[in-house]
DNA sequence: GTTGAAACGCCCTGATG
DNA sequence: CATCAGGGCGTTTCAAC
């Protein structure tokens, strides 16, 4: 189980993959070799997973997100197995999640423009049978990050406790 | 202009930033020197904007992703205002946008459960008046990557000719 | 663009307390 | 956990082609 100082650890990572060994145990508050270690054995449990390098999106001629609501078109094994085989295949595919209630998958895509989110449309509804497809077109970003928040209540302190209360129903 | 390297360079680098010069210099078939300068422009350029780890949410506890669709109270500077400081100050909505059409706003938010989510909600509406919010929760991630499409169009050749034609709409 | 080389720091591994 | 020590690798810079 992981404790506080994994957590500034992770954090710390999640925000600057740059930092130095010895500038991470510094801020953490060990030294070192521990601290080394500690991070070996994140990546090793894979709570860290991998290690990149993030891009302005506007830099590279990406500037459109559109977020892709789904209704399916029917609901077989088939229809699904389908559906991640041809959003697998589009880098523009950010981001697919099967959702719960009355939308059955949402997508976050990446395009150059329009243009280009219109073929990709196409290929899309193509691909498999849709039974409703709504697009929704981002003006501006107001906030993004890859970091996920890291609550205390997920922790354990040095003996083994919880960091605070039982939390509702994540006992 | 970046050319076909620099796109090599970036497309490498954001699915894997462990990568030594040396190597990155060997898959795109340049010696280790000038690809390291083309590291630190695309850097200094802002193209490549920082190096982060990526964690795997389920291993710290944070498994519910819920994308929000809000509708604005009024539209006033003061509301953007005050929206954005409050989801600026709330490490659980991990992105936002201003979108096109009848929905205003667009939330990606990462929780423990319903009753943080539950908690995030109430802080939410009383920070700031609210016409419209529709929550949707995932039960499935499909697919998700950080690593941003990278289109030959907005590339060039050494000659500094376009690699496509040109795009409709992006000439 | 290429090769070769040098200086430096950091990673990683031990040993010890 | 801390500290110390050491080998090896990678980064960063330089010179010359």
């Amino acid at each position: 189980m992981m404790d506080e100082i994994d957590r500034k650890i992770v954090g710390l990572l999640q925000t600057d993959a740059t930092l130095s060994v010895a500038q991470l145990a510094d801020r953490v508050g060990l030294s070192p070799t521990p601290c080394w270690k500690r991070v070996q054995k994140l990546e090793a449990s894979g709570v860290i997973t991998r290690r990149v390098a993030l891009v302005d999106p506007e830099k590279i001629g990406v500037g459109l997100i559109v977020y892709v609501a789904i209704e399916a078109g029917d609901h077989t094994p088939d229809w699904l197995e389908s559906f991640t085989r041809a959003i697998s295949a589009m880098p523009e595919v950010m981001e697919a999640h099967r959702m719960a209630g009355e939308v059955d998958y949402m997508l976050r895509v990446a395009v150059t423009g329009m243009a280009e989110f219109d073929a990709l449309y196409k290929r899309l509804i193509q691909a498999v049978p849709m039974r409703n497809v709504t697009s929704r077109f981002a003006m501006e970003q107001l906030k993004y990050t890859t970091a996920y928040p890291l609550h205390r209540a997920n922790f354990r302190d040095r003996a083994g406790r919880d960091l605070e209360g039982e939390v509702q129903g994540q006992g």
